[in-house]
Order: C-alpha cells, then structure tokens, then sequence
DNA sequence: TGCAAATTTCTGTCGCTACTGAAATATCAA
DNA sequence: TTGATATTTCAGTAGCGACAGAAATTTGCA
C-alpha cells in the first residue's frame, strides 16, 4: 500500500513521538497507520506500508493488542487476520492512561507506600520523610484524579476538561 | 556519600521509572537524590554516591538544568558547584509537565495543524480527514486544559484535582 | 599570569533494544 | 492428512544511546 504524502507525515511524527515518551517506534508506527487508513489491514501490508520486517510487525501487533489498542478482525474468504483500531481518540487516550497508570503508576505508588511503611524509614530525617510522602501524596491525589476521569465517558471527559481550570472558583479559600 | 536503604530503593525505582518514561536513567537518578537528599550535592558526591563517572554526572546535570529542573547554589569558601532541586512536589510536576509539554506535545499540534492545512490534506477521505481533525481537537483541549491547570499555585491545582470528576456535574445535559 | 581545582567536551566502548531473516509452528482447505 | 498459507518464535545483527576515561577548557585564587 502506497501512503499519500499526510499519512506519511502523520505516521513518521507519531514514530517518533512514540520514542519519545518510551514508545516502540514501530509500534506507534502501526498505530498510527491503523488509525489513520480507519480499516483493518492484515500484517504484510502494515510490513510492506511502513518497510519492515513481516516478523516485527507481529511483535509489535501483539504490543498493542496487549496494551488492548487494537483487535482482530477477519474478512469473508480470508483466513488472515485484520487489525483495527478505535476512531475515537478520546477511547483510545483512556486506554493508554489506563493501561500506562496500571503498569508503571500503580507499582511506583505501592512501592513508595511500602517505603513509607517500612521500619527504616523512621531513621530518615523528618525532612526527607516529610518529601517522599508528599510525593507519595501527589501521585495518590493524580492516581484517584485519573481513576474518577477515566470513569467518565468520552463526551463527558472533553467536557469536564474545556470547564478546565474555571472549576478553580470552588475551591477558593487559600488565598491563590 | 553512603546510601540508605530506603534511599537507595527511592533512586533506583526512579531510574527504572524515568526509563519507562523516554528520561536516562542517570538523569532520573540524580534527580531523585536531590529530591531525596533535600540539601545541595556537588558533582562529585553525586558521581561518587551512584557509582557512575564524572562526566555523565556533568551531562546529566546540564540536562536537569535545561529541564528547569536544578539550580546551581554555593558554599562559602568552596568554589564548586552546588546543586539543588524544589522540595515542592507539585512545583516539580507544573516544570515536568510544562516542559514536555514545549518540547514534545505543541510541536505535534503543530505538525497537525500544518497537516490540516495543507492542499493535499483535501483529497484525503472524508473519514481520514475526520479523525485527524478529531486528534487535533483532543490535542488542543488538552493542551489548553493544562495551561490552565499549570498557572494554578501547587495548593489550588492540588485542591482542584480533588473536586476530580465531581465537577461533571457541572456539564451534564449530554446523557452520560 | 601562573597554577590548581573544577568542569566540560570529546572519543571510543559497551550494552540494550529493535530489528531482520530463517526456522518452527499453527491454521485451514482440499 | 497433506500441502499451502499465515503467524510466531528464535538467533543473530545492527544501530543507537549511555557511559567511562582522557583531554581540553574554564574558573578562581595567589
């Protein structure tokens, strides 16, 4: 499959933003592909589309089915398989943060939580107990923020985030 | 400088979390030693502290400080430097997010601003132009969200993370 | 201006991950 | 069950970024 000069564009950058933020890059790759053609394609266009190996497109696939990005599809007469993403961009934003939260947020909270809990912290300055459980705090207070944000529904969520700040008037009385 | 324990875990966890997260190991690392240390380190404690050379502490610390992250302070009658980072959690949050946010984020809104605008971006399907304007959008609104949300004390944006998603109540009409 | 200390820059090495191509395995139709 | 097609696994390679150590530069003091 020949990609028009936006697709590339589109796919190149989504490459390397991908990199940039720990993101396989021929993973984001396929992502984007997917989410821009907006039909399922089986591996050996996605391989030929985007000039790679047949064998790192299956790895990658099965990346983003695990990160649950994608699924199979299959067409009528064809025995191989088709993958496809969401075209919704709001549902696939709340798998990310969901999935990326599960994996890397989640383990870093209880870690710093069994850090707190543990005996020798006692024996740290009062200072240094005092940083580490603001931290801990801080990614207690984004954790149950992006837990109550992710419940809501696409529609609802861009809602709440174009109110924006402007909810800042309800909780007045600190002086800022 | 001897580690504790419990500084060791929070420097190492760090490290392998700044990796996940498109940040060196080392940078995250002397970050978090900082942040855990609560007083100035020079370059050489740092380097001698997590066992790593000289010069990948002098890089480092020029990356933190490119990052807004650290800033350099001294010792009476001692000419090295010294460096330090904000105790305040939060205040580290606003520079993490604003400068990834500069560096990464508004550059793919760019890029797709520019896509969108582009001549040949007509003769793309109805539905591909669709879901790319759709990403923009979702871009933007994040975007501006954040902007807001950044301009808030570290106290107020605290409080108004919160009232969480308790704000939807603010927005219905839409059947959620 | 000369010297020592501190820092940065540079160059080469190492380790890790992504990736390819091949081999092994699975799937389906005849 | 056999052959063809599709997919996954595996082993080796290549490329890239992180890093160490050395060399060069800068800084501050005498």
């Amino acid at each position: 499959m020949e990609l028009t000069d936006t697709a590339r564009r589109f796919v190149l950058h989504w490459g390397e933003m991908g990199s940039a933020w720990g993101v396989n890059r021929t993973v984001a790759q396929i992502h984007a592909l997917l989410y821009f053609h907006g039909r399922p394609l089986n591996a050996e266009e996605l391989a030929e589309t985007l000039s790679v190996a047949r064998s790192n497109v299956s790895t990658s696939l099965k990346e983003l089915q695990s990160w649950n990005l994608i699924r199979v599809t299959h067409v009528l007469g064809d025995r191989r398989d088709y993958f496809e993403t969401t075209a919704d961009v709001w549902e696939l934003l709340r798998t990310i943060v969901r999935e990326r939260k599960h994996r890397e947020f989640d383990p870093t909270v209880r870690m710093l939580s069994e850090l707190v809990a543990d005996e020798g912290f006692q024996d740290e300055s009062p200072d240094a107990q005092d940083r580490v459980r603001e931290c801990l705090r801080l990614m207690q207070t984004l954790g149950a923020w992006s837990e109550e944000m992710m419940r809501l529904s696409p529609s609802t969520l861009e809602k709440v985030l174009k109110l924006g700040a402007s909810v800042q008037r309800f909780v007045r009385g600190d002086g800022t």
